[in-house]
DNA sequence: TTATCATGTTGCCGTTGGCAACATGGGCCC
DNA sequence: GGGCCCATGTTGCCAACGGCAACATGATAA
């Protein structure tokens, strides 16, 4: 077994037979270069070429280009995941942390835009056939879920229909970070990459205004 | 020229040389199939097989694949303005209108997925790439605009941060039909497929709640 | 040291998007 | 009404793709 330092040398020395990393090198050439091209659909060959090795050898670590696309998919969701916990520890009121969260979300799909792209492309539907997808996904779906809830025991959020509270942020935040990373805002619309997250806070404010109990 | 009613008799008898309709036949044969399978990414062929012709004649009537695809999104949006405006008359009322209206964006999405599907695919970025489709995707875009805008005009909304407001309504929307168009709502979020109206008018109520003026 | 086997390579296959060359037949001109 | 024209269809081909099989390499453990 080779240490990590030892995997490093042999990956920067180059040229090297067996590559040491190559299931990591694949997962973040692939949302490297899905994250310049903004296409999903990408040959499988060129990213085992950015990762210095023929296209067949990435069949021995993935069933399928799906898998491999899959595997990206389920390391952007726990990325996601840990993003919104610790954007929550921003707010300081249950609807700030709530908020907060909701900016999170929006960060990250700007920040790994390539995993935020494969997380919700048509190509992984259903989530079920790749295991371990499905559940990543939910995981990041509960942090929200739980924060609306807390807003509810502290009386903060109104406490009828949680799911249609807590579909309402995630649809808002989802539909913003879509619309931001396919730069898809168009003419008077258009925000600046900078204003995205500022935007999304002033959203969430408002959405979050409209959950609030009265 | 020949007229409408021979055209549906040449294409009823079948098995002619001439299509007759073959452009209109694959553009709702592309949207059908994808609808079907939920993946964006089907091979021309299969089109081409349903609307009874061989691959190659798909090329007579679009540049590539991708542009019959587009042709598929552009009426998908013209069809979308259309329902955001028939929604908007239901409102009673400025918040109303601007409600029904995302509501019906939402009905779009589950009446048309294969439509859906493409017009937000990543396979089209940038819709400048194809001739009327950036214009048609602005035109609804344009829709929701106005109604916020009319919403402000008639002091029912708040009046600052205009595009905020609008931003947040089509992520709202636009994040709702996403998700409930990939059925990606698990566990305990689950809805049923005749809830998802319900649910977006629920959910659209409350964010014009936070956009109202105070 | 040496054998094993995980992990790499090359070579091949069927399918795909797309082009070129040919076939058909509907509509216009005389 | 007859015959030409060319829009619109066809088949045949190609390179690139995802994926499989057979072979090559070399790190590790006896």
């Amino acid at each position: 077994m080779a240490t990590a330092d030892e995997r490093v040398r042999l990956k920067k020395e180059g040229g090297r037979y067996h590559h040491g990393h190559l299931k990591d090198a694949l997962v973040l050439a692939a949302e490297k270069a899905i994250a310049k091209s903004g296409h999903v659909d990408l040959p499988l060959r060129d990213v085992a070429r950015l990762a210095g090795v023929s296209h067949a050898a990435a069949y021995r670590h993935f069933d399928s280009k799906a898998a491999l696309l899959a595997e990206v998919a389920v390391r952007g969701f726990q990325a996601l995941t840990a993003a919104l916990q610790a954007g929550a520890t921003k707010g300081r009121s249950p609807e700030g942390r709530l908020v907060e969260a909701g900016v999170a979300y929006v960060g990250f799909a700007l920040d790994q835009p390539g995993a935020f792209r494969v997380m919700f492309d048509s190509a992984l539907k259903p989530f079920t056939q790749f295991p371990g997808l499905a559940e990543a996904a939910f995981e990041a779906l509960s942090v929200l879920h739980r924060l609306v809830k807390e807003g509810i025991g502290a009386e903060a959020l109104r406490s009828d229909d949680v799911s249609a509270s807590v579909m309402s942020t995630w649809a808002l935040v989802h539909g913003q970070a879509t619309l931001l990373v396919d730069d898809q805002l168009m003419g008077p619309f258009e925000v600046g990459p900078d204003d995205g997250l500022a935007s999304a806070r002033v959203a969430m404010r408002r959405l979050v205004d409209g959950l609030k109990a009265r």
